[in-house]
Parts: structure tokens; C-alpha cells; sequence
RNA sequence: UCCAGCGUGGCUCAACUGGCAGAGCGUCCGGCUGUUAACCGGAUGGUUGGGGGUUCGAGUCCCUCCGCUGGAGCCA
């Protein structure tokens, strides 16, 4: 007897297995019973025949509900008729727990209000675990893409104080004496302070934003990806968001290619995701857009509509670069060739699913700095060691943030964020 | 926060111009030895989100509150 994972069967033809999982359907044709099993590494169908032998497990068999945990042994059959090309033949079968009650989730046709309501037995099903798959393939890609390249990691404080760029969205909570304290936006300046001591970092984690937004990409928590590059100018960083996206799709391509089908991808508008990727300025996108009849000025934002239509003609994301100054915060490094605007960049993905990087060069020079801050009305005592960063070895440096759950959403083309992470938080929901 | 929409059985939805609250799925019982969202027969299931109003009569019209969905702004 073989204690074995159900993705594992395809090599244990004519063993006797015992497989630990759940019942995730099941079916009867009176003296035959089909038993969907589930184990997280996947599914088989489980097949039990009544003969004179089995009476008792046949009728014990009949009692099962879905999502029953049970214990199951029987033997592995090649059968062309099972989805995974094997089947289960049942000799033994232990449940572990029957449910009292039905299960909440069991045809797909559900609400979406009903689906989050239930989310925690909602990722259960095949669908939601393959996007949960994902996400991790690509999460591990990133620390993959770094650590290639000799990238450090630094753990950026979730916690801070009244650094940020503005406290007016930021989450707040009592730190004893102290006073407020503010949920991370953003683990950039840390990085900042960090790339001067270690050169190139990155960060992984949450960010909160407590903005009443309420669309398909936004969500109240999300997990950010940031990178630092000290000695690193406007197209270096261009540069390596490119690969890094490339890395991230192609990785997902090769490494998920069942799950990636399972959530009914297209995965045609996935390949050939290399660099360099379509890049237009911002003055350009204005100008490209007025032509589309959009009533847009210089200076403007580009809202959610404008950026589908920007990236509705390519088959790469879209780097748009150089927006005003007066849009962008007021740590990005003016354009030496046009003060007006500043050396960033945001990416776009393709398919309407909006930005999934924000970047740009950060000012280095402490006058500039201090000046920047000022014009914002910001309070420079707040900003005391960013400001120290630029006394002691300043020197050019750029970074960007990617939005893990953007990214997720567009890789498995999903209709919005909150199935891309395991439990979204969204303004209006907190349960479960 | 603003704009729009929705709320009817456990779930997904019908119900004309205000006139007897219905279907499918699930569940339960019975049948079926190859089912894939199984199928066939039968049964069960309702304070139409809460409160108030108009009317002979309200799921339907009006007011209000609650909940949710989509979008805007902001952003990743």
C-alpha cells in the first residue's frame, strides 16, 4: 500500500494506493457509484462496483455528501474515458468527517455576492485553486527574477509614521505612546535608504490603501512588488520592468500551462511577451488620444478608459513615460531636457487591465528635494532621514512598484482583482 | 463620497399595464453497472431585504433605512 498524491496516480498504474482527500462530487447508477476525489495536487474519479464482497462499503458509499473528508484505498486503472487518463478502482474507503449540512457551492451558477460571502469554501473549487496556483507560480517567479540578478531582499515595516506621501489614504492605528501610526502605501523610501547600503533590493508584501475606490482593479489590501537600483537611470529601469514582466509570463506559460486553460485563458494573447515593449511619452499619448476624439489636455490623467484604449493596439503591455511634474509625486527626478515633466513611467497592461507598474527616477539631489517637497506642501521635518539619504553618498536612482493581483488578474484574465487574491479585502467587504 | 442598477424558496432567476407567488438546480424518497453540471419519476421548500405610505387590492407604485453589484475620482 502506497500512501500517494492524486497527481501522482499516472505513475502508479495497477498499485494499491491510499489516497487522503475530499469527495468533491458524486454520482450513482444504482450498483455503481462514481466518486470525484479531490487531494490539492489534483482530481480522479474514484470507482466503486457493488459485488458480493463489498455489500456493506456500497451502502456505507450511499451516506457520503460532498465534500466529505475521507481516506480511500483502491487500485489505479488506466481507463481513456477519465479526464486524467486514470481511475481509482475502490477496494476501501474511511470517511474522516461527513458534513451535517449541504455544501454551499456546488453548481456554478452563483453570485458573485454569495461566492465572496462564502469565499473561504468558495477556493475549494477547481477554478478559484488555479488561480491561487498561479498567483503563487508567480510570487515565485519574482524572488526567482531577483535573486537571479543578485538582488537582496528587504522587508519593508508594514507599520510607519507619518512619512508617505500624503497621510489622507493611509490606514490608522493607536501606537501606544507614540501616537498615530499609518499603515505602508509603499515600501519605497525604505528601499530607497536601503539600495544605498545593498545596491539593488526589492521588496514583497501588502500595502493598504484606504481610498473608497470601487472598481474591478483596486483592492483596500494588496500585495506590491518594488524594486531600488542604486547607479540605475530612467531606461535602466525601464528596462528591467520589461524583462521581469517578460519572466513573469513566460515562467507562468511554462510552469501552469493546465491551469492557465482550466481558467479559460487565451493564451495566444500571452506569448511572445519579450522585450522591448511599445513605449510612448506622455505627451504623445495625449496627442494620440485627442485623435481618438477624447477630450483630453496636456496636464490631465489618463483615467481607466483612456489607458484601455492606449493599450487596446498592442499585444505587449505599453510603457508610457514622462508625465507632467505636477501629476507625479514629488520625489521623481525632473527631465533635464524638459523640466515640465519627470523621468517615470507607467506600464499598461493589454486587454483593459490598466497599470500594473508605477515608476520612476528619484530625485538625489537634496535641493531639488527639499525644493519638491515645498511646492507639494509637504512638511520637510516628516521627510528628515529621506532627506539624510541625499547628505551622505547621494547618488542616481530609480525603482518602480508592480501590483502582484493586476498582474494575477491579467495572466489568468480575470473579470476583477478580488478573485486574484485568497481573501480580498474590498471596501465593502471584510467577511470572511 | 458621487452616479446607475439590483434585492422573490438553500442557490440562479421568472411573474404583462397593480389582480390566485412560479420554474430550473439543490435537498429528500424511489429507479438505473460508465456517470462527467449524469439521467428518469415523485415529494419538500416563501413574512417577495426591514419599516412606513397610496390603493378595493402591492413582488410590482411612492418615501425611508439596510445590504449588495457596476462605474467615476484616486491609484498598483
Amino acid at each position: 500500500m502506497i500512501r500517494a498524491s492524486i497527481s501522482d496516480l499516472a505513475d502508479l498504474l495497477s498499485h494499491e494506493v491510499e489516497v487522503r482527500g475530499w469527495l468533491a462530487r458524486m454520482r450513482s447508477s444504482g450498483k455503481i457509484h462514481f466518486l470525484q476525489l479531490r487531494d490539492g495536487s489534483g482530481f480522479v474519479q474514484g470507482v466503486l462496483e457493488l459485488n458480493a464482497a463489498n455489500e456493506d462499503l456500497f451502502e456505507a458509499a450511499k451516506k457520503l455528501r460532498i465534500e466529505t473528508s475521507l481516506i480511500v484505498r483502491g487500485v489505479v486503472k488506466e481507463d481513456k474515458r477519465a479526464p486524467g487518463g486514470v481511475e481509482l478502482q475502490l477496494t476501501d474507503l474511511d470517511a474522516v468527517q461527513v458534513p451535517e449540512k449541504d455544501f454551499p457551492i456546488n453548481k456554478p451558477d452563483h453570485g458573485i455576492d454569495y461566492l465572496m460571502e462564502n469565499r473561504h469554501l468558495w477556493i475549494r473549487t477547481k477554478r478559484q485553486a488555479d488561480i491561487l496556483r498561479i498567483r503563487h507560480e508567480i510570487l515565485k517567479t519574482i524572488r526567482q527574477f531577483y535573486d537571479d540578478r543578485a538582488f537582496t531582499l528587504v522587508d519593508t515595516p508594514i507599520i510607519t509614521g507619518s512619512i508617505g506621501e500624503s497621510a489622507g489614504n493611509c490606514f490608522e492605528i493607536d501606537y501606544f505612546d507614540y501616537g498615530k501610526a499609518y499603515l505602508a502605501q509603499t515600501g519605497q523610501l525604505y528601499l530607497e535608504a536601503a539600495c544605498m547600503s545593498l545596491g539593488n533590493v526589492y521588496n514583497l508584501g501588502p500595502t493598504f490603501r484606504a481610498e473608497k475606490s470601487k472598481t474591478r482593479r483596486h483592492l483596500i489590501e494588496f500585495w506590491m512588488n518594488e524594486a531600488e537600483m542604486a547607479y540605475h537611470g530612467h531606461e535602466e529601469n525601464i528596462g528591467l520592468q520589461e524583462e521581469l514582466v517578460s519572466f513573469i509570463v513566460n515562467a507562468v506559460l511554462e510552469e501552469c500551462p493546465d491551469e492557465l486553460a482550466s481558467v479559460g485563458r487565451d493564451l495566444s494573447r500571452l506569448q511572445n511577451i519579450v522585450p522591448p515593449f511599445p513605449r510612448m511619452s506622455y505627451s504623445e499619448a495625449v496627442r494620440f488620444l485627442q485623435k481618438k476624439g477624447f477630450s483630453v489636455n496636456w496636464g490631465d490623467d489618463i483615467g481607466g478608459d483612456e489607458e484601455t484604449v492606449l493599450a487596446e493596439g498592442f499585444e505587449k503591455p505599453v510603457v508610457i513615460e514622462r508625465y507632467p511634474a505636477s501629476s507625479k509625486a514629488f520625489y521623481m527626478q525632473p527631465d533635464p531636457d524638459d523640466e515640465t515633466v519627470v523621468l517615470c513611467n507607467d506600464m499598461l497592461a493589454p486587454e483593459g487591465y490598466g497599470e500594473i507598474i508605477g515608476a520612476s527616477e528619484r530625485i538625489f539631489e537634496k535641493a531639488t528635494l527639499v525644493r519638491k517637497i515645498e511646492e507639494f506642501g509637504l512638511d520637510l521635518e516628516s521627510y528628515k532621514w529621506y532627506l539624510e539619504l541625499r547628505e551622505f553618498g547621494t547618488v542616481q536612482h530609480s525603482g518602480f512598484g508592480m501590483g502582484i493581483e493586476r498582474v494575477v488578474s491579467w495572466i489568468c484574465g480575470l473579470e476583477h482583482v478580488r478573485e486574484a487574491i485568497p481573501f480580498a479585502r474590498t471596501l465593502y467587504r471584510i467577511y470572511p
